[in-house]
DNA sequence: TCATTCTATGTCATATGTGACATATCGTCA
DNA sequence: TGACGATATGTCACATATGACATAGAATGA
């Protein structure tokens, strides 16, 4: 992920209502990583659900151990791509991939609301 | 994302879905397209909604009118991260985008209401 | 016609993501 | 104890995505 982002927005001034937007922004950062958790969560669940090592896993996705156990860490250099493609390479569904982002929304152990 | 697959995908005029196995494309290809598709069609219909010209909304995602484009027209290159993030600077929810991704889902052919 | 605005498409330098590797930690079992 | 399997973490070469730029097409209005 960009990790200059916010220095970006943060110089860039942001002309119009500018705290606000900035605000914004920084939310939209924060539900980003709130989505990319419900994708990693979901992710470690499908494969232990499945019995399978990271190692497996990675057999599977073709990539490698490190990098699945940096996906479900929510490691900042995995995409929402290769999370989102592992997912479904796992028989994951659309319909469960928005649950996930949905379900990554705030706290953990958090009833829906 | 690979761009051998992509280019298959694209030189098969990726029409109907009955050719493609043949050209190794999986399921979850075709989803994670679908999914992508959905989030495209949105990121537009929330810019044409603000009144936005693809000028106006790169400045505000302080990227270029080019990409813009591109992120609406489903462009390989373009990242999940990257339509995600913009709609979210846009004010979707991720509520909204769950929908924008099962929206993407099926036959996009249906002139939708 | 020309001029303007909006959008599409191609290219490129550079930023970022990815797989692979090494290595560390932790738990389990003999 | 040592060995083994599973997971975490750091690094690196290479692949891919990104913003910026140029340019073209399409639509609108003078």
């Amino acid at each position: 992920m960009k990790n200059t982002k916010r220095a970006k927005l943060e110089a860039a001034g942001w002309a119009v209502g500018s705290v606000k937007k900035f605000l914004g922004l920084s939310e939209a950062d924060e539900a980003l990583i709130n989505m990319k958790r419900g994708l990693s969560r979901s992710l470690r669940a499908r494969r232990q659900q499945e019995g399978l090592s990271q190692v497996q896993l990675a057999t599977r996705l073709r990539s490698s151990q490190s990098r699945v156990a940096k996906m479900e860490a929510g490691d900042p250099s995995v995409s929402m791509d290769l999370l989102v493609s592992s997912l479904l390479l796992l028989g994951a569904t659309s319909a469960d991939l928005a649950k996930a982002i949905r379900g990554g929304e705030k706290g953990k152990g958090r009833h829906a609301a």
